[in-house]
DNA sequence: GCAATCTAGTTCGAGTTTGAACTAATTGGC
DNA sequence: GCCAATTAGTTCAAACTCGAACTAGATTGC
């Protein structure tokens, strides 16, 4: 019988897809070291990759897709790692400044080091090209979902 | 400066999965009628798939790829909603037997009548053919991950 | 046939994430 | 100017997930 089933290939993708995301997240925060999850990653490598010197932690949460209340959660345990300081931001009295500390750089860029074994044994098994490939599609879907239904 | 970075490509693509896998699950937890979980209905959309009469819990932690306790859970949920039932394995004193009931394979049908129109919307906004072309290389990451460490 | 090893499943504690409700500050319309 | 509506951020309880430790049953080697 195999009942209704939805837009087969894009369903089929999106498990694929969760399968991977949740392989890679508990890799990840399994091998990394002194305690950097996956999302605290993502904080310190937005500011590694794009040399902002401070954020809100609104338009981090906007960029990570995650809630308010999430992206409150992983700033306050980046401070409390000393990985970042938070002012009050000048401009705006509701808003804070989220600014990474010379610690918290260090400890992305170990934690790239750590990692790069890893990726590179999973690169190893996988052909380049046919990865970069996928990418547009790829981005054209999270776009897509991405206002799908504001949050 | 745009500090040492892991295999861009590769690196890129964890980022888009992981935003895609977060955004689909929330939509679908959010969207979804009557609780249902996007793992409970992963585990009742398995049935509905493969048409096999039972599975053990180890059997669909495995292919799920998460923890056993986590199947537990799910399991337990799942019976308490009386979409499933569970019967020890009367080939192997440890196992048990998980069965769907009528009444989850219909919450599993009404959960993709649901979806549909998201799906659908979805897909107006995309390239049917490249999201299809995306499958293999994207089945080949998850594979590669799969056995990178075992679990 | 028995001891060592392995496998299935549960329980537990801790961590992460969400949405809802809230406070405080800003912006827009008139 | 001022009131309504929006936005930034926090707090809270609940849900989900993991890994570690455990029990109980099966398998393997000798």
């Amino acid at each position: 019988m195999t009942a209704p089933v939805l837009s087969e290939p894009l369903f089929a993708l999106l498990t694929e897809i969760g399968m991977i995301a949740h392989l890679s997240a508990t890799r990840f925060d399994r091998a990394a070291p002194g305690g950097l999850t996956s999302s605290q990653f993502g904080v310190l490598n937005h500011f590694a990759r794009t040399d902002k010197p401070f954020e809100t932690p609104a338009r981090l949460a906007a960029a990570f897709q995650v809630s308010k209340s999430n992206m409150t959660y992983t700033v306050q345990r980046l401070q409390a790692l000393g990985y970042v300081t938070v002012e009050p931001d000048p401009d705006d009295g509701r808003g804070k400044r989220v600014r990474p500390t010379a610690v918290g750089l260090a400890a992305r860029a170990r934690a790239v080091e750590h990692m790069r074994p890893h990726y590179e044994r999973l690169m190893a098994g996988l052909d380049l090209g046919a990865v970069e490939a996928t990418l547009p599609a790829i981005r054209t879907l999270r776009l897509a979902l991405d206002d799908a239904a504001d949050r």
